[in-house]
DNA sequence: GATGATATATAGCCTATGCTATATTTAAAT
DNA sequence: ATTTAAATATAGCATAGGCTATATATCATC
Protein backbone atom coordinates (compact mmCIF):
# COMPACT_ATOMS: atom_id res chain seq x y z
CA UNK A 1 0.00 0.00 0.00
CA UNK A 2 0.59 3.45 0.04
CA UNK A 3 2.01 3.84 3.31
CA UNK A 4 2.77 7.05 4.44
CA UNK A 5 3.17 7.28 8.04
CA UNK A 6 3.89 11.18 9.88
CA UNK A 7 7.65 10.67 10.25
CA UNK A 8 7.85 10.95 6.03
CA UNK A 9 5.19 13.56 6.41
CA UNK A 10 7.75 15.94 8.14
CA UNK A 11 10.67 14.81 5.74
CA UNK A 12 8.74 15.80 2.95
CA UNK A 13 8.42 19.22 4.82
CA UNK A 14 12.04 19.68 5.53
CA UNK A 15 13.08 18.85 1.80
CA UNK A 16 10.74 21.28 0.58
CA UNK A 17 12.20 23.70 2.98
CA UNK A 18 15.49 22.81 1.55
CA UNK A 19 14.24 23.66 -1.39
CA UNK A 20 12.25 26.93 -1.12
CA UNK A 21 15.38 29.25 -0.73
CA UNK A 22 16.84 28.51 -3.60
CA UNK A 23 13.60 28.95 -5.15
CA UNK A 24 13.08 32.15 -4.13
CA UNK A 25 16.58 33.47 -5.22
CA UNK A 26 16.01 31.62 -8.85
CA UNK A 27 12.73 33.49 -9.14
CA UNK A 28 14.23 36.43 -7.89
CA UNK A 29 17.20 36.73 -9.96
CA UNK A 30 14.85 36.39 -12.87
CA UNK A 31 12.95 39.27 -12.01
CA UNK A 32 16.17 41.21 -11.71
CA UNK A 33 17.28 40.04 -15.10
CA UNK A 34 13.60 40.92 -16.73
CA UNK A 35 13.94 44.39 -14.99
CA UNK A 36 17.40 45.54 -14.94
CA UNK A 37 19.42 43.54 -17.36
CA UNK A 38 20.76 41.66 -15.09
CA UNK A 39 21.03 40.94 -11.50
CA UNK A 40 23.18 42.53 -8.69
CA UNK A 41 24.29 40.39 -5.68
CA UNK A 42 23.23 44.36 -4.00
CA UNK A 43 19.95 44.11 -5.34
CA UNK A 44 19.64 40.40 -4.85
CA UNK A 45 20.24 40.96 -1.46
CA UNK A 46 18.22 44.16 -0.50
CA UNK A 47 15.16 42.61 -2.37
CA UNK A 48 15.74 39.09 -0.08
CA UNK A 49 16.32 41.35 2.69
CA UNK A 50 19.13 40.08 3.93
CA UNK A 51 23.02 41.02 4.28
CA UNK A 52 25.22 41.37 1.03
CA UNK A 53 27.30 38.09 1.98
CA UNK A 54 24.40 36.32 2.74
CA UNK A 55 23.25 37.05 -0.78
CA UNK A 56 26.77 36.19 -2.18
CA UNK A 57 26.78 32.90 -0.12
CA UNK A 58 23.35 32.15 -1.68
CA UNK A 59 24.24 32.27 -5.12
CA UNK A 60 27.76 30.37 -4.12
CA UNK A 61 25.15 27.92 -3.60
CA UNK A 62 23.23 28.18 -6.78
CA UNK A 63 25.94 27.89 -8.79
CA UNK A 64 27.40 25.10 -6.93
CA UNK A 65 23.81 23.68 -7.80
CA UNK A 66 23.95 24.45 -11.49
CA UNK A 67 20.94 27.00 -11.34
CA UNK A 68 23.52 30.26 -12.19
CA UNK A 69 26.36 31.50 -13.15
CA UNK A 70 28.77 34.59 -12.48
CA UNK A 71 32.27 35.90 -12.21
CA UNK A 72 34.10 37.93 -9.53
CA UNK A 73 32.44 41.49 -9.08
CA UNK A 74 29.93 40.66 -11.73
CA UNK A 75 26.46 40.18 -12.58
CA UNK A 76 24.42 36.82 -11.83
CA UNK A 77 22.81 34.95 -14.66
CA UNK A 78 20.54 32.03 -14.52
CA UNK A 79 21.51 28.56 -16.61
CA UNK A 80 19.00 27.27 -18.87
CA UNK A 81 18.00 24.98 -15.52
CA UNK A 82 18.07 28.05 -13.45
CA UNK A 83 15.38 29.43 -15.72
CA UNK A 84 13.20 27.13 -16.41
CA UNK A 85 13.09 26.62 -12.47
CA UNK A 86 12.43 30.40 -12.10
CA UNK A 87 9.31 30.37 -14.95
CA UNK A 88 7.84 27.20 -13.08
CA UNK A 89 7.90 28.45 -9.30
CA UNK A 90 6.53 31.94 -11.14
CA UNK A 91 3.57 29.93 -12.52
CA UNK A 92 2.81 28.45 -9.22
CA UNK A 93 3.02 31.73 -7.15
CA UNK A 94 0.57 32.90 -9.45
CA UNK A 95 -1.47 29.88 -9.01
CA UNK A 96 -1.28 29.88 -5.22
CA UNK A 97 -2.02 33.58 -5.20
CA UNK A 98 -5.20 32.85 -7.24
CA UNK A 99 -6.38 29.98 -4.92
CA UNK A 100 -6.40 32.28 -1.84
CA UNK A 101 -8.23 34.48 -3.52
CA UNK A 102 -10.50 32.91 -4.88
CA UNK A 103 -11.20 30.86 -1.58
CA UNK A 104 -11.47 34.67 -0.20
CA UNK A 105 -8.42 35.78 0.90
CA UNK A 106 -7.57 39.19 0.41
CA UNK A 107 -5.38 40.01 -2.44
CA UNK A 108 -2.76 41.72 0.31
CA UNK A 109 -2.46 38.41 2.96
CA UNK A 110 -2.80 36.16 -0.13
CA UNK A 111 0.50 37.95 -1.36
CA UNK A 112 2.08 37.49 1.49
CA UNK A 113 1.15 33.87 2.67
CA UNK A 114 1.72 32.39 -0.84
CA UNK A 115 5.54 33.58 -0.01
CA UNK A 116 5.54 30.85 2.38
CA UNK A 117 3.02 28.37 1.36
CA UNK A 118 3.82 28.04 -2.35
CA UNK A 119 7.18 25.63 -1.57
CA UNK A 120 4.66 22.66 0.08
CA UNK A 121 2.31 22.57 -2.79
CA UNK A 122 2.93 19.37 -4.77
CA UNK A 123 2.46 19.05 -8.18
CA UNK A 124 -0.95 16.66 -7.84
CA UNK A 125 -1.99 20.27 -5.91
CA UNK A 126 -1.03 22.70 -7.85
CA UNK A 127 -3.19 20.49 -10.62
CA UNK A 128 -6.18 20.68 -8.65
CA UNK A 129 -5.64 24.08 -7.75
CA UNK A 130 -5.92 25.05 -11.39
CA UNK A 131 -8.71 22.87 -12.25
CA UNK A 132 -10.45 24.69 -9.48
CA UNK A 133 -10.13 28.22 -10.95
CA UNK A 134 -11.29 26.95 -14.32
CA UNK A 135 -14.24 25.65 -13.24
CA UNK A 136 -15.52 28.39 -11.54
CA UNK B 1 -0.05 52.95 3.46
CA UNK B 2 0.48 49.43 4.52
CA UNK B 3 3.30 49.51 3.15
CA UNK B 4 4.98 45.65 2.38
CA UNK B 5 7.80 45.17 -0.04
CA UNK B 6 9.03 41.50 -1.09
CA UNK B 7 11.98 41.77 1.57
CA UNK B 8 9.06 42.06 4.49
CA UNK B 9 7.44 39.02 2.69
CA UNK B 10 10.63 36.98 2.72
CA UNK B 11 10.79 37.85 6.23
CA UNK B 12 7.65 36.65 7.52
CA UNK B 13 8.21 33.40 5.46
CA UNK B 14 11.71 32.94 7.14
CA UNK B 15 9.98 33.53 10.51
CA UNK B 16 7.09 31.07 9.92
CA UNK B 17 9.63 28.55 9.50
CA UNK B 18 11.91 29.11 12.35
CA UNK B 19 8.21 28.58 14.22
CA UNK B 20 7.04 25.62 12.17
CA UNK B 21 9.02 22.71 13.91
CA UNK B 22 8.02 24.14 16.98
CA UNK B 23 4.56 23.49 16.28
CA UNK B 24 5.53 20.25 15.03
CA UNK B 25 6.93 19.32 18.19
CA UNK B 26 4.26 20.75 20.21
CA UNK B 27 1.50 19.05 18.45
CA UNK B 28 3.01 15.94 18.47
CA UNK B 29 3.93 15.66 22.17
CA UNK B 30 0.39 16.48 22.46
CA UNK B 31 -0.45 13.88 20.51
CA UNK B 32 1.22 11.06 22.42
CA UNK B 33 0.06 12.49 25.79
CA UNK B 34 -3.38 12.03 24.39
CA UNK B 35 -2.64 8.67 23.28
CA UNK B 36 -0.50 7.05 25.66
CA UNK B 37 -0.60 9.35 28.63
CA UNK B 38 2.93 11.04 28.11
CA UNK B 39 5.21 11.46 25.64
CA UNK B 40 8.85 9.88 26.23
CA UNK B 41 11.64 11.38 23.85
CA UNK B 42 12.24 7.91 22.26
CA UNK B 43 8.72 8.37 20.46
CA UNK B 44 8.86 12.16 19.86
CA UNK B 45 12.13 10.50 17.78
CA UNK B 46 10.47 7.92 15.86
CA UNK B 47 7.00 10.07 15.40
CA UNK B 48 9.06 12.94 13.94
CA UNK B 49 11.51 10.87 11.87
CA UNK B 50 14.73 12.00 13.77
CA UNK B 51 17.38 10.25 15.78
CA UNK B 52 17.09 10.39 19.56
CA UNK B 53 19.23 13.41 19.96
CA UNK B 54 17.94 15.25 17.39
CA UNK B 55 14.49 15.17 19.84
CA UNK B 56 15.95 15.89 22.56
CA UNK B 57 17.38 18.66 21.33
CA UNK B 58 14.01 19.99 19.91
CA UNK B 59 12.78 19.25 23.74
CA UNK B 60 15.34 21.39 25.46
CA UNK B 61 13.80 24.07 23.06
CA UNK B 62 10.71 23.61 24.18
CA UNK B 63 11.55 24.07 27.61
CA UNK B 64 13.74 27.06 26.90
CA UNK B 65 10.64 28.77 25.04
CA UNK B 66 8.20 28.12 27.67
CA UNK B 67 5.95 24.86 26.16
CA UNK B 68 7.29 22.61 27.56
CA UNK B 69 8.31 20.74 30.73
CA UNK B 70 10.55 17.71 31.76
CA UNK B 71 12.90 16.23 34.58
CA UNK B 72 16.07 14.02 32.92
CA UNK B 73 14.95 10.45 32.00
CA UNK B 74 11.52 10.88 32.42
CA UNK B 75 8.49 11.87 30.56
CA UNK B 76 7.90 15.45 28.31
CA UNK B 77 4.83 17.50 29.42
CA UNK B 78 3.15 20.66 27.70
CA UNK B 79 2.85 23.61 29.99
CA UNK B 80 -0.38 25.47 29.85
CA UNK B 81 1.13 27.68 26.84
CA UNK B 82 1.97 24.84 25.41
CA UNK B 83 -1.28 22.77 25.19
CA UNK B 84 -3.08 25.72 23.99
CA UNK B 85 -0.68 26.01 20.75
CA UNK B 86 -1.38 22.49 20.51
CA UNK B 87 -4.70 23.11 20.51
CA UNK B 88 -4.66 25.86 17.94
CA UNK B 89 -2.01 24.23 15.62
CA UNK B 90 -4.77 20.93 15.48
CA UNK B 91 -7.19 23.02 14.60
CA UNK B 92 -5.82 24.52 11.66
CA UNK B 93 -4.26 21.78 10.23
CA UNK B 94 -8.05 20.43 10.26
CA UNK B 95 -9.04 23.59 8.40
CA UNK B 96 -5.94 23.24 5.81
CA UNK B 97 -6.52 19.93 5.00
CA UNK B 98 -10.35 20.61 4.65
CA UNK B 99 -9.58 23.72 2.34
CA UNK B 100 -7.49 21.17 0.43
CA UNK B 101 -9.35 18.52 0.04
CA UNK B 102 -12.70 21.01 -0.93
CA UNK B 103 -10.79 22.41 -4.11
CA UNK B 104 -10.06 18.64 -5.27
CA UNK B 105 -7.30 17.69 -3.68
CA UNK B 106 -7.09 13.80 -3.35
CA UNK B 107 -7.07 13.04 0.59
CA UNK B 108 -3.42 11.80 0.82
CA UNK B 109 -2.36 14.56 -0.81
CA UNK B 110 -3.64 17.07 1.14
CA UNK B 111 -2.61 15.64 4.65
CA UNK B 112 1.09 15.60 2.89
CA UNK B 113 0.87 19.04 1.98
CA UNK B 114 -1.24 20.27 4.61
CA UNK B 115 2.09 19.56 6.76
CA UNK B 116 4.41 22.20 5.02
CA UNK B 117 2.00 24.75 4.03
CA UNK B 118 -0.05 24.86 7.51
CA UNK B 119 2.61 26.92 9.26
CA UNK B 120 2.44 29.94 6.64
CA UNK B 121 -1.27 30.26 7.03
CA UNK B 122 -2.19 33.57 8.25
CA UNK B 123 -4.88 34.30 11.11
CA UNK B 124 -6.66 36.14 8.37
CA UNK B 125 -6.71 33.11 5.81
CA UNK B 126 -7.78 30.69 8.49
CA UNK B 127 -11.00 32.83 8.90
CA UNK B 128 -11.28 32.53 4.88
CA UNK B 129 -11.14 29.20 4.95
CA UNK B 130 -13.55 28.75 7.61
CA UNK B 131 -16.05 30.69 6.02
CA UNK B 132 -15.25 29.28 2.54
CA UNK B 133 -15.40 25.91 4.34
CA UNK B 134 -18.99 26.74 5.37
CA UNK B 135 -20.27 27.91 2.12
CA UNK B 136 -20.28 25.48 0.73
C1' DG C 1 19.74 -6.34 45.14
C1' DA C 2 22.68 -7.31 41.10
C1' DT C 3 22.36 -7.56 36.11
C1' DG C 4 21.07 -6.76 31.54
C1' DA C 5 18.09 -4.29 28.46
C1' DT C 6 16.17 0.02 27.34
C1' DA C 7 15.77 4.97 27.49
C1' DT C 8 17.83 9.39 27.93
C1' DA C 9 21.64 12.59 27.97
C1' DT C 10 25.95 14.36 26.44
C1' DA C 11 29.89 15.14 23.37
C1' DG C 12 31.37 16.29 19.14
C1' DC C 13 30.76 16.85 14.36
C1' DC C 14 28.50 18.67 9.85
C1' DT C 15 25.68 21.80 6.92
C1' DA C 16 22.81 25.75 6.17
C1' DT C 17 21.53 30.37 6.97
C1' DG C 18 22.09 34.48 9.08
C1' DC C 19 25.22 38.38 10.79
C1' DT C 20 29.34 42.15 11.22
C1' DA C 21 33.77 43.67 10.04
C1' DT C 22 37.14 44.08 6.69
C1' DA C 23 39.71 43.33 2.38
C1' DT C 24 39.62 43.72 -2.45
C1' DT C 25 38.09 45.00 -6.91
C1' DT C 26 35.62 47.93 -10.08
C1' DA C 27 33.90 52.23 -11.54
C1' DA C 28 33.58 57.22 -11.32
C1' DA C 29 35.33 61.74 -10.79
C1' DT C 30 38.72 65.22 -10.38
C1' DA D 1 46.24 59.00 -13.67
C1' DT D 2 45.01 59.27 -8.87
C1' DT D 3 41.84 59.24 -5.71
C1' DT D 4 37.55 58.18 -3.90
C1' DA D 5 33.18 55.85 -3.72
C1' DA D 6 30.60 51.80 -4.38
C1' DA D 7 30.16 46.91 -5.02
C1' DT D 8 31.71 42.38 -4.13
C1' DA D 9 34.32 38.95 -1.67
C1' DT D 10 36.25 36.90 2.32
C1' DA D 11 36.95 35.93 7.25
C1' DG D 12 35.05 34.74 11.30
C1' DC D 13 31.24 34.16 14.40
C1' DA D 14 26.41 32.59 16.06
C1' DT D 15 22.24 29.69 15.95
C1' DA D 16 19.44 25.88 14.47
C1' DG D 17 18.81 21.39 13.05
C1' DG D 18 20.57 17.14 11.71
C1' DC D 19 23.78 13.00 12.69
C1' DT D 20 26.79 9.04 15.24
C1' DA D 21 29.06 7.37 19.16
C1' DT D 22 29.11 6.94 23.88
C1' DA D 23 28.07 7.72 28.79
C1' DT D 24 24.63 7.52 32.25
C1' DA D 25 20.34 6.57 34.36
C1' DT D 26 16.04 3.81 34.85
C1' DC D 27 13.47 -0.35 34.84
C1' DA D 28 12.51 -5.18 34.79
C1' DT D 29 13.86 -9.67 35.96
C1' DC D 30 16.02 -13.16 38.20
Amino acid sequence: MTEVDQADRFARAREAQSVALIEDYVEMIGDLIAELGEARVADIAERMGVAQPTATKAVARLKREGFATSRPYRGVFLTEEGAALAERVRARHRTVVALLVAVGVPEEVAELDAEGIEHHVSEQSLKAFEQFLQGK
